[in-house]
DNA sequence: TATATAATTTAGGCTAACCTAAATTTTTTT
DNA sequence: AAAAAAATTTAGGTTAGCCTAAATTATATA
């Protein structure tokens, strides 16, 4: 592998297209690759050879490549960044999804990781789990979606981040005052018929029924 | 003038830089073009050619170009799309300023003129109007433009209306069940580190920092 | 107004990313 | 397994967009 250079357009592009037609894991043919980015065939070669020389893709003259680790984890990169603007074009702002695709397929390169994020974050994707489920669906049977539910929901021993604490009253200010806010990490010490033992980074509290029920966590 | 092809993202940069380098009706000059493109003035010399010979710029040979009509249009959606980009970027993301300002000018080129509404629409910039803005400076003691951003952007006492919630899961559920729901009238009432109080027609709660960067207002 | 200096253009080169045509290798068919 | 067909690569060409160095034109100065 060569130089750290950013890759150029066309290069991720190959290489997104090198990703997209690899099933199991049969090595990428030339002819593919050229019907699918619409360049000709020796194109494609010089493109696929320059990738090999740099480490993201194992070429082997006449018999196609597949890509590198390095260069699937390229692949995943911009496949996400794809998704996440295609996402945006068409649920946001309401393009319509053959425009959205084109449109999402040029800014993908543009993207920086900062940008990535925000805007998955935006979208409600959380963008370090992403890539991960994009991959290889190990997601599949791994822990469900977070919840938000009132603090009443939650068993003996469950943790979680306090996100909202509804009808604000005095008597919620001072729960803030107290130690117990939104953004706070909280922690179910006890639970009894009508009294939640809690505990907070700065805080240990017993709550009754009615009051934890105000109060929205994240698991 | 010669092909209507699309322009490439050079060529628009060097109508971009000639528009900002224009004061008054003087012509702009091939060293200050150089300086600011950080291109070789024979490059600058070169592109400038070009573009004469499309008829965006008249060209005069050792005494600079100035925008023709069309160079000028030209110029004026590239800084609209600019401005709606950064803006999109700055205020509902939240990049930071001088990274949006890179990738807003990487993906200006890129815009279609249907997304370039919609996204004007979203940031409740009246696209129509946005040239005049842009090119004469109408509005300059005209009424202050109604801004969208997200809740954490807003100081305390301020009142606006939620337009959007971002990421709808089960947590904008509860809150929407809790009375804030776009459409919603909402006022800020107390604002510290990490926690929003709120106040809408029928509720009063309490949010955490990431949540209320999720609700867009406009003011 | 000569002349030195600065600005600009021209001339000629380079690279990435495409192309076509010819050569080579692999695969298929008989 | 030999020949034909198909796939692939190599060789060599083109263009845009950059570059440097040399030539030209404009401007400032003595």
């Amino acid at each position: 592998m060569a130089s750290m250079d950013a890759l150029s357009e066309s290069a991720e592009m190959m290489i997104k297209n090198i990703n997209e037609l690899a099933s199991n894991n049969e090595r990428v043919r030339t002819s593919d690759l050229s019907a699918k980015t619409e360049l000709k065939p020796a194109s494609v070669t010089e493109m696929i050879q320059r990738l090999g020389e740099i480490g993201l893709v194992d070429y082997e003259p006449y018999h196609g490549v597949h890509l590198t680790k390095q260069g699937q984890h390229v692949a995943d990169v911009i496949e996400h960044r794809f998704n996440i603007l295609q996402r945006f074009l068409t649920e946001i702002l309401g393009v319509e999804k053959e425009e959205a695709a084109e449109v999402a397929c040029r800014m993908e390169h543009i993207l920086t990781r900062d940008v990535e994020t925000r805007l998955s974050n935006f979208l409600g994707v959380d963008s370090d789990n992403a890539s991960e489920i994009i991959n290889n669906k190990i997601s599949v049977d791994s822990e469900p979606e977070p919840d938000f539910l009132p603090l009443t929901n939650f068993r003996e021993g469950k943790t979680g981040k306090v996100r909202i604490i509804l009808e604000k009253s005095k008597l919620t200010e001072t729960l803030e005052q107290a130690g117990l806010s939104p953004g706070c990490t909280i922690m179910v010490k006890k639970v009894n018929d009508k009294c939640y033992d809690v505990e907070t980074e700065n805080a240990s509290l017993s709550l009754d029924r009615d009051l934890a029920a105000k109060i929205i966590v994240q698991n």
